[in-house]
DNA sequence: GAGTGGTCTAGACCACTAT
DNA sequence: TAGTGGTCTAGACCACTCC
C-alpha cells in the first residue's frame, strides 16, 4: 500500500515507542533534528507527530520538547460495572490502568498524584436555556457552576463545567468539603441519593480555548461527555460538561440487553 | 483572546454555516478561492477546514470539493434504554435525528438510504491470540469473520470488523439472512438470546488505511468501538471492532446507579 | 483539460522554556 | 541565549473528478 511520507515517518516512531527504543516520558528528538533525519520537512514531520499524538503515544509540550506518553496514563471510565457485579460469571475487564471503579469515585475522583485546579471560583449564575432545561428549572434561576481543570502528575486530563441546583448545593459556596464526593455529601447532608444518569458522548477535535487549557495540539481529539444525574426521587442534581483528551481516555460501558429479541416493526 | 489565523478563518466560516449563509450539501468555495479571500496561504486555509471538518460540519471529497455536512445525519447510538424503560419518569432524549433505537437493530442497523459494503467475503479464520480470549476459545480456532462498510446516503459512517464463533454461525457463510439482525437469526436459529454487552470506546485520529476507506482526511478523529456479546448463558457470541466516522456519531448511555453511596475505602 | 483536495518543501517569525 | 514547539507563507506536484 502507498504510505504518505508523513504516515511512513509516524509508523517509524510508533516502532521506536513501541519496542521500548524510546521508553515512557523520554524526550523525543526534536522536529528539526527528526526532519533532517527523514529528510523531510519540518511540516511533514510535524504531520508525523500529529498522528502519533492523536494516539496518545507522545505528549507535546511548548517550549519544552515532545515526550514519549506513559501509557499507564490512560484513564479508565469504568461504567455500568453495578449492572456486572449483579450478573455473575461476566468475566471483568483489566483493572490495571483503573483509576475510578465506581460511579461515585467516577471521573472526578482524585487518583494517585492528580489534583483538581477550579479554573474559576464556584459561584451562582443563572441557568441559561440549556442548563435550565436539563435541570428541570425555569430559565434565569441561580444554579451552582462549577469548573475545573484535572489534572494527573501535572498534565492536564479534562475539563469540567457543572450545574447543580442552588438550594441543594448552594452552600457549598462558602463550605469547603474537601475530597469528599459531591454525591455522598448530597447524602450526608440532604439524604438524597443519586440514581440514574445518562451520558451523551461525542469526539471531536478540540477546540483553541480547549487546546490551551488542556495543553494539546491544534489535531487532538477530544471526547465531550455530557453527562445528567437525577436522584431515586427522579430530580435533576447534575448537569455536567466534560472535556477529556481523548488520548487519555477510556471509557467502558456494560449493560445488561432487554429481553426483546425482535426490532419494533 | 489570541486566535490564530487559521482558528479564525475556522470561526468564519462556521458562522456562514450555522446562520445557513451556506446551507447543508452545499459546495463551498475551493480551498485556493477562500485563501485569496482571506489574504492566507492555502496551507492556513486548509488547516482552517481541518478545525470544521473535525467538527463535522464539512466533509471533504477530494477532486470534487468541500460540502457542508447534513448535521441531521449524525447518527445516534442509543444504549441503556431498557434501563430508561423501566424507570419511569426520566425524560426521552431527542428522538430526532436516531437511527437505532434498540440494541438489536443497533449499530448495524440499516436506516433510510444506509447500505452495507461487504469489503471481504465473509469467511472462516483461523482465531489470533485476542479474538480466541474475548469469545473464549482456543487460539487458531475458526472463527466467522465480517468485515464491512456502512454507508448512509453514499457516505462512508463506519468500518466493523466482526468475529462470531463457527459452531453457531458457520452456516451463514453459505446462507443469506438478508437485512434480518444478526441476533435475531441466532434466536430464531439456535434459541440462544444475546442478555449482556460490553462497549470499550476510545476516540483517535484515523490511520491512514481507516482514512482511506472511511474517506475522511488525516486530521478527522474516529471512535473506536470494540463490543463484546454474551448469551444468556453466559457464552460470548460477539467479538466487534467498530471504527466509527467520529464527526458523525453520537453515543448516548443511559443507566442506573448501584445503591452504594461511598467510594470503597 | 480545468478544477479539486492531498501532500510536500524550505524557508520564516513567534512565544515559551531552560540554563 | 539557545532550543523548542506553534504558526504561517508561497510556492510545487500528484491523483482524482467532472465536463
Amino acid at each position: 500500500m502507498e504510505l504518505g511520507k508523513a504516515e511512513e515517518i509516524a509508523q517509524t516512531l510508533r516502532a521506536r515507542i513501541m519496542q521500548g527504543i524510546l521508553p515512557e516520558g523520554t524526550k523525543t528528538a526534536s522536529e528539526r533534528d527528526l526532519s533532517e533525519e527523514f529528510g523531510a520537512s519540518r511540516m511533514t514531520v510535524r504531520r508525523a507527530i500529529d498522528i502519533i499524538e492523536g494516539e496518545g503515544l507522545v505528549v507535546r509540550l511548548p517550549g519544552r520538547g515532545t515526550f514519549v506518553a506513559r501509557l499507564r496514563d490512560r484513564v479508565v471510565v469504568d461504567r455500568g460495572r453495578e449492572v456486572r457485579e449483579a450478573v455473575e460469571g461476566y468475566p471483568m475487564p483489566s483493572r490495571e490502568q483503573r483509576m475510578s471503579d465506581s460511579f461515585l469515585k467516577d471521573i472526578e475522583c482524585l487518583g494517585p498524584n492528580s489534583r483538581v485546579q477550579f479554573l474559576e471560583q464556584p459561584s451562582l449564575v443563572a441557568a441559561d436555556k440549556e442548563t435550565a432545561q436539563h435541570l428541570q428549572i425555569p430559565i434565569g434561576t441561580l444554579v451552582l457552576k462549577r469548573y475545573q481543570l484535572h489534572l494527573v502528575d501535572g498534565l492536564p486530563h479534562c475539563l469540567i463545567e457543572s450545574y447543580y441546583p442552588s438550594d441543594l448545593f448552594g452552600e457549598l459556596l462558602t463550605t469547603d468539603i474537601g475530597d469528599e464526593p459531591l454525591f455522598v455529601w448530597l447524602h450526608e447532608r440532604h439524604h438524597l441519593s443519586v440514581a440514574h444518569t445518562q451520558e451523551v458522548l461525542i469526539a471531536r477535535l478540540a477546540t483553541q480555548s480547549e487546546r490551551r487549557l488542556l495543553r494539546i495540539s491544534s489535531k487532538a481529539p477530544v471526547v465531550v461527555l455530557n453527562r445528567k444525574v437525577w436522584t431515586e426521587e427522579k430530580r435533576p442534581v447534575e448537569w455536567a460538561h466534560i472535556i477529556a483528551v481523548a488520548a487519555l481516555y477510556t471509557f467502558t460501558y456494560e449493560y445488561d440487553i432487554a429481553k426483546r429479541h425482535r426490532p419494533t416493526p
